[in-house]
DNA sequence: ACACTGTGAGTTTTT
DNA sequence: CTCACAGTGT
């Protein structure tokens, strides 16, 4: 096997296949090539059968990816290779052994939305106060049990839960077995639990999988950990590959502890440090470097490329977010005139609501954009509604699909009868569905209301012969008339739901085709389990020649030509809530190392003065990351002055709602305007390339060159004393120099 | 049963 | 500001 495109640290953590190895694999270091080779090494070189590798990711499109890579370098014979999310392997798991955890044949999978709706009628049935106990606490707080321990109900114990919240738990687990359902943190949590009951089960897979290896491990959480440790537990081939640095999802039960620790969990643990990076030019890796550097506790790594040559890092100061959002914008537009692509460009923000103005603002400029994250294809209603029929016709005992769809379309459904349904379903402990059936349990009046949908549900039951799902959907989207419903409810976007709905029946289509027909497994509920464990359809985004908007959580294992790192303010980034606690505050810094590192080859960091927040402006001064970056980046403009080390900045003051709009008077390229308003200092003077002029705290310098125009002009300027730096006309003490 | 109106809350979200 | 949801009115 050809190993001679790999440097040598990466040579190595393929040619160690024997004992636990961790790879630390910094930003853009390659670790998905060595990952892929490694599994190939295994594959050619060690003579090792594919399916009895394990390769396990977070994301599907990290599997996929993978998946992909692996296939061409070792052939298709690597088609065996067991490639999952952990969630993915662990329905996988449990799909062949549940009953032995007293589940039936055939679990469902709650997704969020499903158990949302599930703790909305707990919360109703326990007559919970709904102000003190919202479906979304209760959500986060059994997750959080669920992520931190092994026994949930104990440790909601020990954290001194009240009786109520104790009491929704055990409901929310009862009512989820009595659906034959389990949820995300389930599928992590049981197939520990199958594991550690059945031994034989467990003893099978130990045997099966001679070689394991984890990507993105720092974001592993306990019961991930667990598994892992389990099925490694003989042979202790178990390869782990991450960056402790870029360990975000902290928040969401992640345990750092587990790749911080790992040489102690797994003794006599190879150590290989990838620090090549092959992404990104020297200035920005040196920003990402000193910025990380204000992190205790890391594993000790220094990102290096042999790119030594780069374009400086841009800081860009904004009154507002419009004019921050309008730089972006044009130096965009500048450079698909000096010929990059729109998708060569990211803008990469802390929270969804910093994408609105950004669009609005790329929208009047006519630059093509799009979003990722945002609402989750499977979380659409129009989408939730169809698979609902789906999982209806496939579980009948699925309460969750009952309700949401008994009255979509209109039936003359509602609360009252429904009400009732659930009041004679619990009294008989039965399903929504067979009460519903049944001439004993309800009033004639409302088993007269329901009598329609049950018998429809019948009939759409009989359209699946157990063979094509598609036809299925397509025979249920009929029957139901949902498109002429989607039309009726709303005008406006029936169309572009109806699409989204279309695209379920491609999704299923794919599913079929990929599908082994000679599998035991009902195609309905295998398709059903998969499309529960994709958040988004990955085809959607195929979309190209966009300028790419994304929280920094998405952009994590992505790159770009350029970045545009925005809201560089307290407060912002790192977040509010993060400032006061130092676990939180370093998760935010890793973030932030997150979005610099990747770059390519230019990096723009921005703050506003000021943005609106909650319909106030808020002035906030820059992020700390900005000082922390030091003389790697430099600061823009007179009016900075670093912020005082000692915390006595007056935060989130609220300056005047009547400032002025941020809007830049409109001017054609080229022309000189004539400013609505004096801008503030000498800004109304006009500078053109090759001008000397003074600054008043960088000195003299010569003008290179002028962007944009009015209150929105950037002017370069190389400095005499120091490097080129980046100005706006508007704000900055620059005059024209005398000599 | 449904449409309308007022109130209150508002990170990040791989599965 | 802007969305989601609870409560009110027909």
């Amino acid at each position: 096997m050809d190993l001679s495109t790999l440097n040598e640290p990466q040579k190595q953590a393929v040619e160690t296949t024997e004992g636990p190895l961790l790879i630390l694999a910094g930003a853009g270091s390659g670790k998905t090539k060595v990952l892929t080779a490694r599994t190939a090494f295994l594959i050619a070189e060690k003579n090792v059968s594919p399916y009895r590798i394990l390769a396990l990711t977070f994301t599907n499109k990290a599997a996929n990816e993978m998946r992909e890579r692996i296939i061409k370098a070792a052939g298709n014979e690597a088609q065996r290779v067991w490639i999952h999310t952990f969630h993915g392997f662990c329905a996988r798991v449990l799909s062949s052994d549940c009953e032995r955890l007293g589940y039936k044949k055939g679990f469902l999978i709650y997704d969020v939305d499903d158990q949302q709706s599930l703790l909305g009628t707990i919360i109703k049935d326990l007559q919970l106060n709904d102000k003190v106990y919202t479906k979304r606490m209760l959500q986060d707080l059994f997750s959080k049990a669920k992520n931190h321990s092994d026994n949930p109900e104990a440790y909601l114990r020990a954290s001194y839960q009240p009786r109520q919240v104790m009491e929704a738990y055990a409901l929310y687990e009862k009512k989820k077995m009595a659906a034959n359902a389990m949820d995300f943190d389930d599928l992590l949590l049981k197939t520990i639990e199958l594991f550690n009951t059945c031994p034989d089960i467990l003893e099978r897979y130990r045997d099966l999988f001679r070689y394991i290896m984890v990507d993105e491990y720092q974001d592993t959480n306990m019961s991930q950990y667990k598994i892992i440790s389990l099925l490694a537990a003989a042979h202790q081939n178990l390869c782990v590959v991450g960056d402790d640095d870029q360990s975000i999802y902290g928040w969401r039960g992640a345990d750092i502890r587990n790749i911080l620790e790992f040489e102690k969990d797994f003794p006599g643990a190879a150590v290989v440090r990838l620090e090549q990076n092959y992404r990104s030019s020297q200035p920005i890796l040196d920003a990402a470097n000193r910025v990380i550097a204000h992190n205790a506790g890391r594993k000790e790594k220094k990102l290096w490329t042999a790119r030594t040559e780069g374009q400086p890092i841009t800081v860009y100061e904004a009154r507002g977010e419009k004019e921050e959002a309008t730089f972006i914008a044009e130096r965009i537009l500048n450079g698909k005139r000096l010929g990059k692509r729109f998708d060569d460009y990211a803008i990469l923000y802390r929270t969804h609501a910093q994408s609105r103005i950004m669009e609005m603002i790329l929208q009047s400029m006519t630059i093509p954009y799009k979003i990722y994250g945002g609402t989750a294809f499977f979380s659409r209603t129009e989408v939730k509604d169809a698979v609902a029929y789906l999982r209806l016709i496939c579980n009948p005992g699925d309460d969750v699909s009952f309700q949401r769809i008994a009255n979509v379309p209109r039936r003359n459904i509602g609360m009252q009868s429904l009400e009732e349904l659930k009041l004679a379903a619990d009294k008989n402990g039965i399903s929504l569905f067979e009460a519903a059936e049944r001439t004993d349990t309800v009033s004639p009046k409302v088993f007269a209301k329901f009598a329609p949908f049950t018998e429809l549900m019948h009939t759409l039951s009989n359209l699946y012969d157990k063979k094509s799902v598609v036809a299925l959907l397509e025979g249920v989207l009929r029957k139901i008339g949902y498109e002429a419903y989607l039309k009726a409810s709303d005008p406006k976007t029936w169309e572009a739901r109806w699409e989204n709905v279309q695209e379920l029946v491609g999704f299923a289509q794919e599913f079929e085709d990929c599908f082994d027909s000679d599998s035991e497994e009902d195609p309905l509920q295998a398709f059903l389990n998969t499309a529960s464990l994709f958040m988004t359809a990955d085809r959607v985004d195929e979309e190209s020649g966009c300028v790419n908007l994304m929280t920094l959580h998405a952009a994590k294992g992505l790159e770009f030509d350029t970045v545009f790192l925005t809201g560089m303010e307290e407060g912002v980034f790192p977040s509010q809530q993060s400032i006061r606690e130092p676990e939180k505050l370093a998760e935010e810094r890793r973030l932030c190392y997150v979005g610099v590192t990747r770059a390519r080859n230019k990096l723009f960091l921005s703050y506003a003065e000021s943005r609106s927040l909650f319909g106030q402006y808020a002035a906030n001064p820059p992020s700390r990351f900005l000082d922390e970056m030091g003389d790697t980046i430099s600061m823009p403009g007179s009016g900075f002055v670093p912020r005082p080390a000692s915390a006595s900045v007056h935060r989130g003051a609220v300056v005047s709602p009547h400032r002025e709009p941020f809007t830049a008077p409109k001017v054609i390229e080229g022309t000189k305007p004539v400013s609505r308003k004096p801008a503030a200092g000498a800004a109304s003077a006009a500078f053109k390339d090759g001008d000397r002029v003074k600054h008043g705290m960088f000195g003299a310098g010569t003008v290179v060159g002028i962007e944009g125009s009015g209150s929105t002009q950037i002017i370069t300027i190389k400095f005499d004393k120091g490097p080129e730096k980046r100005l706006s006309t508007a704000y900055a003490n620059l005059k024209p120099a005398e000599d």
